[in-house]
RNA sequence: CGAGUUGACCAGAUAAUCGCAUUUAUAUGAGGAAAGUCCGAGCAUCACAGAGCAGGACGCUGGCUAAUUACCAGUGAAGGCGACUUCAAGGAAAGUGCAACAGAAAUAUACCGCAUUAUUUAUAAUGUAAGGGUGGAACGGCGUAGGUAAAAGCUCACCACACCCAAGGCGACUUGGGUGGUUAUGUAAACCCCGUCCGAUGCAAGAGACAAUGACAUUACGGCUGCUCGCCGGUCAGACAAUCGCUUGAGGUUAUUGGCAACAAUAAUCCUAGACAGAUGAUUAUCUAAUACAGAACUCGGCUUAUAGGUCAAUCUCACCAU
RNA sequence: GGCCUGUUGGUCAAGCGGUUAAGACGCAGCCCUCUCACGGCUGAAUCGGGAGUUCGAUUCUCCCACGGGUCA
């Protein structure tokens, strides 16, 4: 996923969590603030879920999931993915159908039959 | 065939599609421990790193190294039938402290006992560490030995200890011989003494720019640690931002030589992550025993800890069987 | 990334190397009472794990594990 996709600050971070709408399910959180520029994510694994190796591994499957995604979405909102601990255990097809699943649920998804179809 | 000991190695591979980091692009892209941060250095700033006190670390010998107490080889001690393993291993006669309970007595000692003498005949004085019981530790242990009133290194043999001599070894030390009857336990991972070493802070160190402007201030304040001295400098905000530091290094690989080894020397060859919300993932196919522990953040040398499944070595050890 | 600090019954905790490891709250059992409460008695700890020093470690040293704090 290319860089211009990212959120980075702290402060936007913050924004997000105060100002946002939240979304959730068993393995993960979604929070959406509306913005005037492009579409920014940013993911939020704590320690919780597990060590080092652990925590990169589902940062990865989540940023190569939403990257597929990342065509059929509203583009005048901020997105942020918390992973929650049993997201942990789950593999990529899990992950990538909760985040759909996710995203259906906030209503900001804009062509919803190729959306679907998506593996 | 069974049970062990020690040392070493591998840590999935190939192909296709999409995607990420460095990069103009090709190309390249986590580990044996990247981990713990337990030691030692480089490097940077403070003065080209200074003095004293305090404080801290280490402590058998020789070697190796940029450096170390931590690496290598030995010595000694302890454990194991053995291969082998473990050890912060100077000084207790410089001084101080502590040693509960038990025991007559714990660093100085006579309770019971055994003898002799005296008389009041069951007491006192004297001698005595062989026997008793306590304890981790009780004038070194032990004996069909001598000796004695009873005993005792009082004498003798053997062992232990201290000192001296000889031989071997660079040395720690080992082996052998002789002399001495031997005023005294343990603890220094209690304080301490002796010897050796250590200035402080860590890349969030720091550097040069952009950048004006504002605030404070000259026997002040700060740098620089616990204290004293000494030295240097105006300081802070702006400034949780960007660039550099950042990867060619006491580097890796291979070969030869020296060395038991750690390691060193020479030659050839290679350049092999450099991020800053922080890069390795997803899907498919084939092979396979491959499903473990685990993710670089300035860089090296060691130590420690985690680790699936497997491979190899030692003319390794023990037990059983056969010859 | 660096630096400090802690771990003792279920919970909060004291503990100068030495007798059976104080105490409070809670829990369980017994006594008291016609019953409950109050009160009294009793019980439950290999001192986070593993090594070492020592005659003897909760205490001293080393190595791990898991918490907490702090530095721009």
């Amino acid at each position: 996923m290319n860089k211009v996709y990212r959120l980075k600050s702290s402060k936007s971070f913050e924004y997000i969590h105060k100002h946002g709408k939240s979304y959730a399910n068993t393995n993960l959180v979604l929070i959406v603030a509306p913005t005037k520029f492009n579409l920014k994510v940013g993911f939020s694994v704590s320690k919780k879920l597990g060590k080092a190796v652990v925590r990169n591994k589902v940062k990865r499957r989540l940023r190569e999931g939403f990257r597929l995604l990342i065509p059929y979405l509203n583009t005048h909102f901020n997105y942020m993915i918390i992973a929650r601990q049993n997201a942990a255990k789950c593999d990529y097809h899990e992950l990538l159908s909760s985040v759909k699943h996710l995203l259906l649920k906030a209503n900001l998804v804009e062509n919803k039959q190729d959306f679907n179809n998506i593996v």
